[in-house]
DNA sequence: TTGTAAGCGTTATCAG
DNA sequence: CTGATAACGCTTACAA
């Protein structure tokens, strides 16, 4: 019936392939996809029609991306592994988030793995970067800022040029100090977050805080220090990752140490739940023996009766995924913004006990 | 100094940019930056400082994918919007799983929100496809396998062409419902997730059942009622939406209408949570008022103490992943994987409580 | 309503 | 080691 079966397999199906069986010009074949009204409804019909049969499946995305200018795709770029990513709660919070304000506009999200290479950065057809804590002497930076798409950055220290999402780390993290400091502890450990690359495990010397690059961390860790002044004594640890597992050890490690510890600070609720994790295994009492708050106030924090510093995390990606739509669109004032954090005070943190004898 | 700024900043600029301010040919600026050996030291170093001063960060991402024929990029489907998927630990386990799979390979992920519209799912440029959950019915799986691209389908019927991870659902449910019985349960009420479109809330009545179209729900459902048999009494809900309060909201409805129910059974730990919630607001003593086993055995439960069918999420997830890439690799069998599940029994299920005087 | 033609920014091939 | 050239598959003024 019809002409040709130019070569089996070989060859994919074109637009062109599509207006030459039809004996119609590409043009008008690209118009059935993207401009239906350009086009008689017979026609287009027809057109979609022997589409169909030829296996043509529209027109490539690829090309079409090429040809407009535009990908559609948001790019996302965490400063770990992305299984990492998903591990942690708060960061899926946030991906959730940003996924929220982007399905809204019918874009995509591209996850783009970026642990120390920053060939995926240069390398992702993305129309603009969503830059989620990195730390500050990264490489990343320079190569997403190098691509001069539009970017926001959060919870990382401001760029010019560049949107900004963050939240009052400072003002939780002295509230949390606080609360521990009025219940009367006078010596506390912190389980702190990572401070620079190579990220590292152990009690923070001050030689490893001339590598403090991770602006969250150094935010927080010096806000505890400064709400507790010299009303109490601080032994300060450092994660190499943000699990449970990590949280555990480090709390084994510490009051091994420091027996006389009667309260943790932790820079994030996944370590303070490896804290409880801990005690329960130390036979120590939540908080008689120990008090524990964290950071985040992630979901099931509520359910554990972990007090934490909340914040607003989905609610940080919401507006980190508005603010690049906003760019996107063609405004050219980056946004600066600054979310709140509040204490949340629940069951696992209470009076200091007695150490006496 | 230099020659031109052709237009201010009117046009960006391009690989043939670079090569016509050397008075080289693009062929040779294109093989500084893919294939250094391609030419010497020398050329390439100023190749890359001309390109440094003109403001050329590389190749464009868009083009090279068109002409190479690959974009690097797998898609993610789900069945639900994107800030749902973040929301549901399972699925970020799962997410983790693929995401360790691709990244290995230097590929990104592209995180598709599919909800009705299958626009995204022809418009998206990417490699191949893995698709999580989707209901039978769904318009998106024609739109998918017709594009043509490798496809891996997860938790979801086979389908020709396509390879499948799965679990084994219906022996995990079976292994929940036996538990229950041997603990003396003839009351059970079942939570069950989303039957198929619309998504609904309430009681399953046969004739909801005629619209099953999700495998997982159907399999489960099955598999709950063939163990129990004649040997208790079941009720069943449907949720809509997985999420604790969901559950909760369902505890309170179906044991309102229902109080001689002793047990639950939950299709996720997600619901189950929120079970766990409703029965301390209604002043219940899990388990001797009320058993509870959940599905999935996400981190969470463990602390909780919630019973729950353990499947290997982020497992599933990675052998997603190699089943892609080994279809991106040129195999052309696509994998069938069924994994394993099994009961984990915790403290919020025991012997049945007695029932009256 | 439909066709023409000129790219979009790259890379692969092949000759020098 | 370097360069010309021809695609890759599509979109969009603009002309007919």
């Amino acid at each position: 019936m019809a002409s040709a079966s130019p070569s089996p397999t070989l060859r994919r199906v074109t637009l062109k392939d599509v207006a030459r069986a039809l004996k119609i010009s590409p043009a008008t074949v690209s118009n059935a996809y993207n401009r239906p009204d350009q086009l008689s409804p017979s026609l287009r019909a027809r057109v979609l029609e022997t589409a169909q049969t030829l296996g043509y499946s529209g027109p490539d995305p690829l090309a079409s991306s090429l040809r407009r200018g535009r990908s559609g795709v948001v790019g996302l770029l965490y400063d770990a592994t992305l299984s990492y990513a998903f591990a942690d709660p708060a960061a899926s919070l946030f991906l959730g988030g940003v996924a929220r304000a982007v399905e809204a506009q019918a874009l995509n999200l591209l996850l783009i793995p970026s642990p120390q290479d920053t060939a995926p950065v240069r390398t992702a057809s993305v129309d603009g970067f969503i830059v989620y804590s990195a730390s500050d002497g990264s490489e990343l930076l320079p190569a997403v800022m190098g691509r001069g798409l539009p970017v926001v950055l959060v919870d990382q220290t401001p760029l010019p040029g560049a949107a900004y999402i963050g939240i009052d780390d400072a003002g939780g993290a002295r509230q949390a100090a606080r609360h521990l400091l009025d219940l009367g502890h006078t010596t506390i450990g912190i389980l702190s977050l990572e401070l620079g690359w190579p990220h590292r495990h152990g009690p923070v010397t001050p030689e490893r805080e001339t590598q403090l690059t991770y602006r969250t961390t150094a935010t927080r860790l010096s806000a505890y220090r400064e709400e507790i002044g010299t009303q109490a004594t601080l032994h300060v640890m450092e994660a190499h990752g943000n699990t449970p597992q990590e949280g555990a050890l480090m709390t084994l490690e510490l009051l091994e140490a420091h027996p006389e510890i009667t309260a943790l600070l932790c820079m994030s609720d996944v370590l303070a739940q490896g804290v409880l994790e801990a005690a329960r295994q130390l036979g120590l009492q939540v908080p008689h023996d120990l008090s524990v708050v964290g950071y985040d106030d992630i979901p099931s924090s509520a359910a554990l009766g972990l007090s934490s510093v909340h914040q607003p995390t989905a609610h940080k990606g919401e507006l980190a995924g508005r603010a690049l739509l906003e760019l996107l669109g063609g405004e050219t004032t980056p946004q600066h913004v600054t979310l709140p954090t509040h204490l949340v005070a629940r069951s696992s943190s209470g009076k200091r006990r007695d150490t006496g004898p």
